[in-house]
DNA sequence: AGGAGGTTGGACTC
DNA sequence: GAGTCCAACCTCCT
């Protein structure tokens, strides 16, 4: 098509803040005279219901700053533009005479409805609409479609249906050394009017304290230097990474760039797979590096394809729990100021503090650390919604990614996946076991630094002389803790596990007294109950075990 | 219908 | 460090 004169394209960014593995980019630039790279500040993401923590904000000015100076590099520039998308597209597409609209598939609820509305905008516009999967590995419709319309519920269905599917997609070939330019002299294209803005012009007083830089190139050179390391990448095993490593984080820290897109999931896996080549010996999903990667796409499939995902309620896969804050208006106070203290790092429990101290600086935490404090805040000790942590995580991780913040919390919170509610993580025990000189505490809680290893997990627990050659008084200087784990974590099984029993009653409706709900327990209980007076018997412990299960069992009664 | 297995608990025993 | 128990969950697969 020579007689071609060349087409006025837009490429719309909004995840995948990146030039490589950028199909849509790639589309754009396609027989154009311009190309009109843009990012949109939407209010929605900074509205009353969805908080953006000044680190993540910090974060992505960054990451569009990087773009821009990519684009420049290439004889162009990004075009930041403010308002609604529903807005400002159709503005734009008659000033600048767009042909074509080019952006990245987003699945999350929000931009579903966005981007359907825009797709008819851009349609009544005579604007073509071309969109491209990019930010996960697969389409997760296909995966879907494969598994006979439903989500996989399990990450081992999920890597078999994968695993069918053959290796991803691979990454798009780099765009033009030149690319097209915007015009600058036409309404609301003038450089001036679309630069990123700062911190201050959008309102936000705090400084940012977050020791991670956004941008593709950050994210690249990151990738790269953890890669390099391929005797370790081939052995990573997730569950031995140590939670409490701040010096040199245990994992890779990409989440904030796989978020944003920064860095593409298919690169990054690809990348991968030739090193598990090169090395003969790797480690294999769930818990390898390439199982990582995989996880973020388990939860971008069912998430994508479960209605309500972000929620309890009108959420398929989500148990149905009586929390004690569901929503601000049935919490008693109480259960509002446990929350706070949570969130503010004051639970009186360093190894839960010193966690959230790190998430409000740093804005990034080990995994296991946000199964500490996940767990702590739900099922574990104050039985408060796992909603409310989910906002809190929303607000202050670089790496919030919808799906996975709430596919998590379900997990930790034993709503959905995950149901082994009696498997409580000990906001004592657990840190010990990676730091036992609580070199993390004393990092993240300065207050607790002179503290004695032997008090540090358990300061209130320091003899009065202890505390004050700490300088740490319990109660003035540091919380005293605001439950008895003990106690809470063993009224808080009885609790889910009465929790359970209603969501069956419920589910099994009028044939709520089947024989089939009573044989089960009856015979599996029946051998085991054998073996357990035998092994009693030896270690004389049966009587203690026994006594504790009825004080158990009573409390749960008068509750 | 039943069994296996489940990314990463903790306490205790050997 | 591995194994067993706690008390019993769920989904998937055969």
């Amino acid at each position: 098509m020579a007689s071609v004169t060349g087409k006025a394209k837009i490429v719309w960014f909004r995840k995948g803040l990146r030039l490589h593995d950028n199909p849509a980019l790639i589309e754009a630039c396609r027989g154009a005279a311009h190309v009109y790279p843009i990012f949109i500040l939407d209010p929605h993401f900074r509205s009353a219901g969805y908080k953006v923590g000044v680190n993540r904000f910090k974060f992505l000015m960054q990451s569009l700053t990087d773009l821009n100076d990519s684009f420049e590099a290439r004889g162009s520039r990004l075009l930041v533009l403010r308002g609604k998308p529903e807005d400002v597209l159709p503005q734009v597409f008659k000033d600048w005479q767009v042909d074509e609209l080019c952006y990245e598939v987003d699945t999350e609820p929000y931009a579903v409805l966005r981007d359907a509305h825009v797709s008819s905008l851009a349609k009544a516009a005579n604007v073509e609409v071309k969109s491209f999967v990019s930010h996960t590995l697969y389409d997760t419709a296909d995966i879907v479609e494969r598994n006979g319309g439903k989500p996989p519920l399990t990450y081992q269905s999920f890597i078999k249906l994968v695993d069918k599917m053959g290796d991803p997609t691979a990454p798009a070939p780099d765009p033009p050394e030149k690319m097209p330019p915007p015009r600058d002299d036409l309404p609301g294209a003038a450089p001036q009017e679309t630069s990123v803005p700062t911190l201050k012009e959008i309102g936000y007083d705090q400084e940012p304290t977050a020791p991670f830089k956004g941008g593709e190139r950050e994210a690249l050179a990151r990738m790269d230097t953890y890669l390099s390391d391929k005797l370790w990448v081939a052995n990573f095993e997730k569950p031995q990474t140590d939670p409490s490593a701040f010096e040199k984080p245990a994992t890779t820290t990409l989440s904030p760039y796989l978020k944003f897109g920064c860095l593409s999931p298919r690169l990054f896996h690809t990348r991968l797979l030739q090193i598990y080549k090169e090395q003969k010996k790797h480690s294999e999903p769930p818990v390898s590096l390439r199982g990582q990667l995989l996880w973020r796409e388990f939860f971008y499939t069912v998430g994508a394809h479960t209605p309500n995902f972000s929620h309890m309620v009108g959420n398929t896969v989500c148990r149905q729990i009586d929390w004690r804050h569901q929503d601000a208006a049935t919490a008693d106070s109480e259960a509002e100021q446990h929350l706070a203290a949570w969130k503010a790092g004051r639970t009186g429990f360093p190894w839960i503090d010193a966690i959230m101290t790190q998430l409000h600086e740093w804005g990034w935490i080990h995994h296991l650390a946000r199964h500490s404090v996940a767990c702590f805040l739900t099922r574990g000790d104050l039985y408060i919604s796992w909603e409310r942590g989910q906002e809190v995580f929303e607000e202050l991780l670089l790496d919030q990614d919808h799906f996975i913040n709430a596919g998590n919390w379900m997990w930790l919170s034993a709503s959905a996946f995950f149901s082994q509610y009696f498997r409580v993580y000990s906001p004592v025990v657990f840190g010990k076991k990676y730091d036992p000189e609580g070199k993390y505490i004393r990092k993240f809680l300065p207050v607790l630094k002179d503290m004695p290893a032997k008090y540090i997990y358990e300061p209130w627990l320091a003899p009065t002389e202890v505390q004050k050659k700490a300088k740490c008084i319990i109660g003035v200087d540091y919380p005293r803790p605001i439950v008895d784990h003990s106690i809470a974590s063993k009224q808080n099984i009885g609790r889910m596990a009465a929790a359970y029993k209603a969501n069956k009653g419920e589910g099994e409706g009028e044939a709520a007294d089947t024989p089939k709900k009573a044989a089960k327990p009856r015979k599996a209980a029946a051998p085991k109950a054998a073996k357990k007076e035998a092994t009693d018997v030896v270690s004389g412990k049966g009587a203690k075990r026994q006594r504790t299960m009825k004080e158990f069992a009573s409390k749960k009664e008068t509750e």
